[in-house]
DNA sequence: CGTAGGTTTGACTGATCTCAAGTTTGGTGG
DNA sequence: CCACCAAACTTGAGATCAGTCAAACCTACG
């Protein structure tokens, strides 16, 4: 693992190094910017709905979500994110934020300025090319989850969003895609897929009864990827190998 | 009415412009690009899901939709277009379409070789940005769609459809958001809300029966703006002016 | 006209929600 | 180490929104 926040950065950046390949001053511009390291606790939101934007943030250890809310106080989260994600690019050209960035659980994450980070896309096209890709896989999955909430029943929408989650947790280096530890509770899967905290839980013990999961507290094995990846319809060409 | 396709390209650019301020050389850059005209009949697919991606398109007549395929044949329609919009952009730095490519009516576009914009965007930090802000635009409507879908019923989600497109097509000049002709079918609405076409026939009765708009064959007139937002749960924020 | 696609309506079914009540878990302080 | 508490999880019963199946009815267009 890891061991200091240094070397947690380098690894956000290689990530980027792998969607556009970036020479040696690219590199040397994004580790030569200046960060501030936070950390968060479960819960606490980083960034509201309509905040003026002035930074982005990089995990570099725990998970978080970005959500948005209904009128009638109905919650949609739209997205999960794992260490070495780069979160809010999109408020470097975009001046307000559109929905809410929160930790999910103990957070650590490096913030960029905003203006900084802009400064180096115009720069250095690479490291534009490269954060624009990365924010067009972002789109990428954001219309695959419409499809998930639109047009999947309660088991496949849960069951897909195990599989994205297993595959970029261990994207990220976080391990195996077989076994892991869940860090979201029910009523965020809830909100991520559209359903009832109750009616996730019902789901959930479905897929247990299918075999194609086994479950102990937060712990999740997929016994039978292949079998799963049916359950999901899961395909992953919509994470471009971010994943 | 625009009378020719240079005109109707210089209003895509115009657009563009809106979003990050071009000079000269940003313009004479995009008028320069090759272009080949094409046209299409409603319902014909311009790019497949997995297909290598080759042009980008800029819609000069018509409207056209965006759409993915679960395994089960259920389609979701995950966004719409009206003239002036460019399409597939992300395809300048993903190599494989993740969507289809419909058009909805009777199409008039222009192809834009990705290799030849892709240059642009290299050569003019001002050209990539702008096509990267509109692409974050679009990645921002997407999450609207995953609140819409995943956490609105029926009657908003569709009322909330119909006041994106209008705020949208008058953006694109298409005339007032009050009265206007949809040129999507009920199952273009179903595909788009998650929804089947007779629950898009009931829920559009019941915002007539409520006074919130009125129908007459595809036309809609939205009787009561205000009205219709609060029903829609309609905030134009997440557009960002884009429209 | 005749046909195909789109729209409308009705009756019934079913997936998911709501409300309500336990139970387990993990953390905290004595 | 234990008692307690809040949060998360689990289960049950009944209600409801939206889906399915089936059949007319338009309406545009050849």
């Amino acid at each position: 693992m890891p061991a200091n926040d240094d070397e947690l950065l380098a690894r956000a950046i290689r990530k980027l190094d792998r969607l556009v390949h970036l020479d040696d001053d690219d590199h040397a511009a994004l580790t030569g910017l200046p960060f501030r390291i936070g950390t968060a606790r479960p819960g606490q939101a980083l960034v509201r709905e309509g905040d003026e934007t002035v930074d982005c943030y990089v995990l570099l250890g725990g998970y978080a979500c970005r959500h948005k809310l209904a009128g009638d106080g109905g919650r949609q989260i739209v997205s999960f994110h794992v260490p070495g994600d780069i979160l809010d690019i999109q408020h470097l050209l975009l001046p307000r934020a559109d929905h809410n960035l929160e930790a999910i659980t103990e957070l650590r994450f490096a913030r960029v300025g905003a203006d900084a980070l802009r400064r180096a896309a115009r720069d250095r096209p690479r490291v534009a090319e490269a954060l624009w890709r990365d924010t067009l896989i972002d789109a990428s999955i954001f219309r695959e989850w419409v499809l998930n909430v639109g047009r999947r029943d309660a088991k496949a929408r849960i069951a897909h969003m195990l599989c994205e989650f297993a595959v970029r947790r261990e994207a990220a280096g976080l391990g195996s895609p077989e076994r892991f530890e869940l860090p979201m509770s029910q009523s965020h899967i809830a909100d991520a897929t559209g359903l009832t905290p109750i009616h996730v839980n019902r789901s959930l013990r479905a897929l247990s009864e299918d075999g194609v999961i086994a479950r102990d507290r937060r712990h999740v094995e997929i016994l039978d990827w292949p079998r799963m990846k049916r359950a999901a319809d899961f395909d992953p060409l919509y994470l471009h190998a971010a994943a």
